[in-house]
DNA sequence: CGGACAACCTGGCGGC
DNA sequence: TGCCGCCAGGTTGTCC
């Protein structure tokens, strides 16, 4: 469920809680969470570091450490929270890995689904090297993104879950840009005229900047890092509405499989031909 | 290049 | 109430 607005909200979360300080140890309660290095290696090279800066790449949280990047993918299910180091909180029951901090406090990591990853590098293109381009970046524009798709033939679906073709849409934000573009799903990337492509590159922006203004979709894991949830999904147009009405038209949502994808869509607003 | 699919995992839910 | 099986989806890797 995390996708660009949920990590950009996250990461706005954490950054004036844990910006300046000292990382004093690190503990790791299942090892698979830890991507590299290894969790003696990773303790031993965090300590002493201080956070300098949290930033987001695509779906990645990145900590500005002295010497290092403090990587987190939080996948489907992973939450970040602050917490006094004695404190419990109910997510505690999936706490996967937590750093001390000199002031006394824990950032912790918990995972119900134990896909999420934290990495530590000194060269963070290893992670980040394939990433496509940031859609809100400033300097991202309509004939950017026209380029990129040219002469692509994947499903349009299909297209905007590549992280390598553009960073940080997910299955929830590739549905609604789609359905505020009013293109099918289906549509292959290379039939777009050259107005439905900048329509889309709006569509996009907008799905994602609206995401951002609402803190994140709550479905069902997803927290903001004091624990609250987003307000997103009470403002989807098709995501999750299979068999609603079509909040322009009436017309019901439909639901399909694309890219292996829960896919929604309104057959009216988004014709497949033309 | 592109598509299909398994793997990684668990909780939540519908059905019985 | 409880058990079963399915679904959720970010990413990687494999195979065709």
């Amino acid at each position: 469920m995390p996708e660009l607005p949920e990590v950009e909200t996250v990461v706005r979360g954490l950054r004036p809680l844990v910006t300046g300080q000292t990382i004093a140890g690190m503990g790791c309660t299942w090892a698979r969470t830890l991507h590299s290095p290894d969790a003696t290696t990773f303790a031993a090279r965090v300590a002493g570091q201080t956070i300098q800066a949290v930033n987001r790449r695509a779906k990645y949280i990145v900590m500005a450490l002295d010497h290092d990047f403090l990587v987190v993918h939080l996948k489907m299910t992973g939450r970040l929270y602050v917490t006094a180091a004695d404190a419990i909180h109910d997510a505690d029951r999936w706490l996967r890995l937590h750093l001390d901090l000199d002031s006394g406090q824990q950032l912790r990591f918990s995972d119900p689904r134990k896909f999420g990853r934290v990495y530590l590098t000194s060269d963070l293109t290893t992670i980040t090297g394939a990433l496509g381009p940031e859609p809100l970046a400033d300097d991202f524009g309509p004939a950017d993104f026209m380029a990129r798709l040219a002469g692509r033939k994947r499903h349009l679906k299909a297209l905007l879950l590549d992280q390598g073709f553009i960073a940080g849409v997910g299955n929830i934000y590739a549905d609604e840009a789609l359905f505020r573009a009013g293109l099918h799903p289906l549509r292959r990337a290379d039939s777009l005229t050259a107005d439905e492509a900048e329509r889309l590159y709006h569509t996009i922006r907008a799905a994602l900047a609206d995401g951002i203004a609402h803190e994140g979709a709550s479905i069902n894991w997803y927290r903001k890092p004091d624990g609250t949830r987003g307000e997103s999904q009470d403002h989807f147009f098709v995501y999750g509405r299979g068999g609603q009405p079509c909040r322009r038209c009436g017309h019901p949502i439909e639901k399909i499989r694309v890219a292996q994808r829960g896919t929604h869509f309104c057959r009216a607003c988004q014709p497949e031909h033309l």
